[in-house]
DNA sequence: GCTTGACTATGACGCACGGCATATTATAGC
DNA sequence: GCTATAATATGCCGTGCGTCATAGTCAAGC
């Protein structure tokens, strides 16, 4: 198979980043983790543990936004909102709690570069595929929303309060190890939700 | 003066922290960044880094906790509510937007400890801190809204979606080096407790 | 003044890291 | 079958890391 061992390294730096970050997963824990050859990584990789990274973000990327954006668009705003949340539950569990978002993993830290030292370049290219991500995310939410009749403004400020506070509870189950906090924001997310909607529906 | 370097690399620890995460934190650049000595490390935190990245994480815990307490048994849940969004948007702009929640970083990596391996244990103490803080801080809204007359329930899953928020918020901010993300969550928030306290008084 | 204790300075050790070079093996294309 | 190219294996280099050991400095207390 072409392309098998790039990929089990790309995936398997997504989920190392999802449980420890970009620091504390090294190319070597890469390749222990997968089962690949380590002699492998300058191959597929020649810009080294940054294109690894990068990549692993742009996967974390897709997986999130293709199905919301179907669900969104098929199901209405608060179903793909539901089955967002229940992807980060399903990760949460599985993990027994260990495994969180990449991107907001690189959001959060700062990146070392080979040298050992922080590198700002690198961890700009980083900081732009998170930003990417977390803004096509709420776009999509966001045009589901204006679909559903709200007005823009309001539209881009719920998505960005789901988007952040999702990410936030995510953090803050992996602390408690307890799903409560996602429990407790879904509910109020999808009552203010169907509310806005609700609301907006009636004085048409 | 006694204690006056120890103090100083707790707070640079706790700086550098919510820069750069745990794990890109190193005591060398800890002393440098503050000018304190390296040979003082193992004489004021005979623990290592462990300890040190401890009383950084309770310094930050405090420097939060203790305005919100007082706030919002004085002045009420909103006012402690802005006052909490206007404490990380400083420290945002201060900070060009390179500077966050030390507390939100503890719970998205995980701890290489000296030996250059993940170390579960220390990793565990040092979550035990975060959710302390993330509780503590969680607490303090919620008695607030039950003394604004929210039943329990309800109150809790606030102060879960506003902790919630305001943390994912901050690392939005960060990735789109924009205040804009906390701006739309602060109108939302406010929004929704405002209308939360307004409907339960109107029904006494 | 000298001792005692706390604090500071400095270098060494072992380790894991990312990157690279080289050698070896598999897999095409013809 | 042979060759060219992709892919894998493995060891080395330099670096920064956390920690420790040893030596030096400095301020009280008596």
């Amino acid at each position: 198979m072409k392309g098998e061992t790039r990929k089990k390294m790309v995936v398997g730096a997504a989920d190392l980043i999802r449980r420890r970050g970009v620091n504390a997963t090294s190319m070597r824990e890469v390749v222990r983790h997968t089962g690949t050859p380590r002699g492998s990584i300058g191959h597929h990789f020649p810009h080294g543990k940054q294109q690894l990274v990068e990549e692993a973000l742009l996967l974390a990327h897709q997986e999130v936004s293709a199905p919301l954006a179907e669900l969104v668009s098929r199901s209405g705003t608060v179903s793909g909102l539901r089955a967002f949340i229940e992807g980060w539950r399903h990760i949460l569990q599985k993990s027994d709690f260990e495994a969180g978002c990449p991107i907001l993993a690189v959001a959060v830290e700062q990146y070392i570069g080979d040298d050992g030292l922080p590198n700002p370049l690198a961890q700009q290219q980083l900081l732009d595929i998170a930003r990417t991500a977390l803004e096509d995310w709420q776009k999509i939410l966001c045009t589901g929303l204006r679909k559903d009749g709200l007005p823009p403004a309001r539209a881009r400020r719920l998505a960005t309060l789901i988007i952040s506070s999702v990410e936030g509870t995510v953090a803050l189950c992996r602390a408690s190890r307890s799903v409560r906090p996602l429990d407790d924001v879904q509910t109020e997310l999808e009552a203010l939700l169907t509310s806005a909607i609700k609301t907006v529906q009636a004085s048409d």
